[in-house]
This record gives C-alpha cells, sequence and structure tokens, in this order.
DNA sequence: CACTATTTATAGCATCAAGCTATTAATTTA
DNA sequence: TAAATTAATAGCTTGATGCTATAAATAGTG
C-alpha cells in the first residue's frame, strides 16, 4: 500500500468515474482498473462497487478515503517543506563569529535578511583552535568567521579581510606620551595577551620574536574584553585587533599604532568543503564576501 | 517520494549505518545505498552526511526524520484499521428491520455481541416495497429483515420463519363472541389494512379472494401500530401478523385465530448476493439463521 | 429493437525501477 | 602492514506498472 495507488484511490472516488479519473492521474484507464484491483487485493475488501454504469464506494472503501486524503495532504505538507528546506536549509543559519565581527556583520545581516526573511540566525561566539574545526564538522555551525588560519583537506577557508593589531595602554602610562613605539620598547611591561591556542597570541609572540624580542607576560586571558578591563585598571598593556577599539572608547585608555609587518591578523569566513551548502547558507556567504571584495 | 523511501531512511537514520539498517530491511546494502540517493535526489538536499565510517543527518535529514517518523506512524495506523475494517466492516452493522422482529432480535444481538463486542448496531426500519431494494443497493443497509418476497438477480433472499396472521377486534365487537370465525364472515365489517406495497396487505388480499370475498377497506395504515390505536377506538377489525398481538395485550382487544393457508407471511433475511460481506455481517447473518433452525 | 456511446474489465506486451551479486574504495583497528 | 568493516559503484535480472487493443455491459436514442 503505497502513497501513489492512495492517490490513485482517492482519485476515483472524488470522480466516482475510472475513466475520469485516468485522464486527470495522466494514465490509461485500463492501468488504473489494475492498480484499484491490486489495492483491494492488498487491504483484503472491496473498496469501490462498481458496474459498468455507477461506481460507488463501499464500507471500507469509505472508511480507507477519509484516512487516504488526510494521509495524502500530509504528504503533500511534507514534500512542500522539504522543498522549502532545500532552499533555506533548516531555517536557521548557524554562524560561528569572534568578537570583533560586532562593527560589520549587523549590516551584512540587514541587507541578507531582504532575500531570506524567514532565517533564523544564531550566532555563537566559537572560541580556540579545535572547537573551530569541530563547530564546522559536528554540524554546530554552517559559516565560521574567525582568525584561524585553517588548513584542513575539508575545510574551505577564504579571507575575508585584514585588520591591524594595535597597542592599548593607560592613559597615566610612561609609553602614553611617547611618540613612536616599537616592540623592543614593550619588553619590560607588564604584557597581556591570550592563552595557548588562539591566532592572536601566536601573531602577536611572532611579532615579538621578529624583533629578537620577549614580552613579560602577566595575564593571560580569553576575551579581549577582559584585556581592555585590565589596561582600564593600568595593571598592564596590551595588543589587541583595532575593531575592538574602534568605537567610542573610554578617555582611561589609549590606543598606539606599532609599526610592524607580523602585528596583523587575517580574518577569515570558513566552512565545509564537500558539503552540500544550501542556498541560504550560499547567499550568506556571498553576501559577507561581497561586502569586502 | 514514496513510504518505501522515507521507511529505508527512517531506518538507516535509526541505525545511523547502512549495513545494519539493510539487514533490518531485509535489502542488500546497494540496494538501499541506492535508495538513498534517489531520494536525496528528489528531496535535492542531501539527508545523510557519510564517510565510510560514520553516518550523521544533515540539517535537511534531521528534518525529513521527524516529518517522515510521523507520516509512517500514520500509515501504520491506516494499514491496522484497514485491517479491522476487513474483520469488523466498517464497525456498524446496519440492519434494516420490520416491526414485528422486536420479540426475538435482542436476543440474536446479544449472543451476537459475546464475538464482536465492538459493533456498534443500526436498526432502521425499512418500509413498503422498492425502499427494500433500495435500502441494501446503495449502502443504507447491511442486511434486511423483511416480509417482502424479494426476486431479484443480485438480491438473496432467504427465509426464516413463517408467521401466522390474525384477526384483532374490539372486546365489544359483535364477532368478539363467536367461537370460530371464517373470512366470509368479515366482508361487511370495516377493514384496516396496509397501504399499496406491502407484502401483507397482499397476503390478507389473496386470502379474501381464495374465498371469493371482498373485505370493506376502511382504512390504510402504514404501521400495525396505527391498526391497533383504530382498533381499540372500535373503528374496525383488522388482519395483522401474531408477534404485534403477543405480548401483554390490553383488555380493550381481542385477537382470534382464522383458519386460511393464505393467513401467514413469510419472514426473510435478505443481503446483496454478490457483493462482500465483512465477517462481522456474514456472522451476524449466520447467527439469525440459526436461531430459527 | 437495433445502434451508438460510454464505461469498466481483460489480455498481452514493453519498459524501467528496484532488487541482487561481485567488486572497489576508504578508513579504522589490531 | 594486514585484517576488518563499511559505503559506493558496476552490471545484471526481474517484476510491477504502464501501455494498446479489445471485450463486455449498459444506458440512451432514433
Amino acid at each position: 500500500m503505497d502513497i501513489k495507488q492512495l492517490h490513485y484511490f482517492v482519485t476515483v472516488a472524488d470522480q466516482l468515474s475510472y475513466s475520469k479519473a485516468a485522464q486527470r492521474l495522466h494514465i490509461s484507464q485500463p492501468s488504473l482498473s489494475n492498480a484499484i484491483k491490486n489495492l483491494e487485493l492488498e487491504v483484503g475488501s472491496p473498496l469501490l462497487e462498481r458496474n459498468t454504469r455507477r461506481v460507488e464506494l463501499t464500507d471500507a472503501g469509505k472508511i480507507l478515503y477519509t484516512k487516504a486524503t488526510l494521509l495524502l495532504s500530509q504528504m503533500n505538507m511534507l514534500k512542500k517543506e522539504m522543498e522549502e528546506v532545500k532552499l533555506t536549509g533548516s531555517g536557521e543559519l548557524i554562524i560561528g563569529i569572534i568578537e570583533s565581527v560586532k562593527h560589520w556583520i549587523p549590516k551584512v545581516i540587514r541587507t541578507y535578511q531582504d532575500r531570506f526573511p524567514d532565517i533564523h540566525f544564531k550566532l555563537l561566539e566559537v572560541l580556540g583552535g579545535k572547537a573551530v574545526k569541530e563547530s564546522l564538522r559536528k554540524y554546530h555551525t554552517h559559516l565560521l568567521i574567525t582568525n584561524q588560519c585553517i588548513e584542513e583537506e575539508d575545510i574551505e577557508s577564504l579571507p575575508l579581510y585584514d585588520e591591524k593589531l594595535v597597542l592599548v595602554l593607560h592613559r597615566d602610562h610612561p609609553l602614553a606620551q611617547k611618540e613612536s613605539i616599537h616592540i623592543k620598547d614593550l619588553e619590560q611591561e607588564s604584557f597581556i595577551i591570550s592563552t595557548e591556542g588562539f591566532q592572536t597570541r601566536a601573531d602577536i609572540l611572532r611579532a615579538f620574536s621578529l624583533e629578537q624580542a620577549t614580552p613579560t607576560i602577566k595575564f593571560e586571558i580569553e576575551r579581549f574584553e577582559t584585556a581592555l578591563t585590565l589596561v582600564r585598571e593600568n595593571l598592564g598593556i596590551t595588543i589587541i585587533p583595532e575593531n575592538y577599539v574602534s568605537e567610542p572608547m573610554d578617555a582611561s585608555i589609549v590606543r598606539k599604532t606599532i609599526h610592524s609587518p607580523a602585528l596583523e591578523r587575517t580574518i577569515y569566513v570558513a566552512y565545509m568543503k564537500n558539503r552540500y551548502l544550501a542556498p541560504a547558507v550560499q547567499s550568506f556567504l556571498e553576501e559577507t564576501r561581497r561586502n569586502f571584495a
């Protein structure tokens, strides 16, 4: 007893005529006769009382009819819903982000929503090395905005834009007055840096080592906001992406540019390479890249 | 997208393994692979993320899974219900009756219900000539208890029992005192008889004509209860089936047996000859006939 | 009453989907 | 590195489902 048979039966019951039903179903009348006969065999009781002139539903037929129409409509619903899914994925777009995207992500989302108004967004903060790859592979996220440079077989990682790293220190700090600052100047200072595993930590350490210097690491933090809090209390200095201090900065802290080619990080958008991307996901990817083209 | 495919998919999703699912479905693993592939093609997006070691549901897969399990369970319900229908018909047994069955039908129903406790009864009073045949043909009734002698190609009509017709008259009526009464004695009396089309009318008129007599018809009625009401008022006399006056009779009326071979009617049980009879219907038929064997 | 039109059933044929086996490819485990 | 496991691919077979042609039944019509 499959959907097709039920569909055939319901159509005959609606038309109360095999030939009309066959026309509507775009099959021949004998095929339809056969199909109904088989259905009756399977059900075990006649469904239609028929002579050459009149077709009527039997008791069993009436019952099957009501049940079958219900089932068929639900089947149609299912098909329609899967059609939707094909376009929009699950209706949910899960994006793994880092903090510094705050200044541009709302804009991208806004233009995107004109095209896919029904999509529901989920923005997850994904920090640290392994978490990034896992979140993609385990279907936690569809897309990932990250500063991790991922080089894996199955993950595509496209650069979006570069972000400068800037020195941040307290207004009252001695270096705050100095015109131009170099890495070497920072060696003796209490330094605040990300914990092991973060790309930014690696970038900063590389910048130091390029100048044959080593920072005096006093604090290890996970979020740059934490670093800023420490700087506000003048407990140390730090180097963080410029986007964290581009906005209305409070007066107690000062930002300084340091000239070093290494003090720059690249922001990537990453996704599973060989996995099907729903058009909704694809579109968001394109929208994002266009934003930085 | 048919039921089978969905069933396959759900099984794979449950097992998270093609080979295990194939075993459970009693098909080969390649066949299953193929089936899922086709389903994915039809849906338009991948449902399962698979490498040789692990099978996981995609977003689309998760959605289809929940919808499909629902649909499948409903399909199973439908099958079970049709199985029920095969055994018990629609769960409703519609019997066309005439009034005089009152004295035995409850007994038959009682023993019958021990075997089919879920059957719901409907007792319709079916009067008159054409109504009897129509009620069978149009699926209004499954069985018919009738005194009509039906001789049609498509209707089987089995005699159940004979019923005597008796004279009924008012206590104060002159004939009430007489010992033995003959048809001839009734000619001048106000006679109450069924309207045209009823078998009993034909029976009575034949009894008269056998004796070369004609009744003086004053009233034509449709229900024998009406006739009794008229007799109670001494407005006339009537001849009706004995079962109508077998029960506690009120004192105002008197019954008299008339010796005439024609004053007897046969009660039949009738049903459509070439139509499928659900076992529940069949059983009731047997139960009824056994009652009078 | 014969003739036409209509409708379902039957018979026989064609084709394609859905199954199978055998094999390959990929990956984990020992 | 070998063995084991698992999914995918290739190629073949078969049966269900479709088709056409035709028969059978019946209602309507001149």
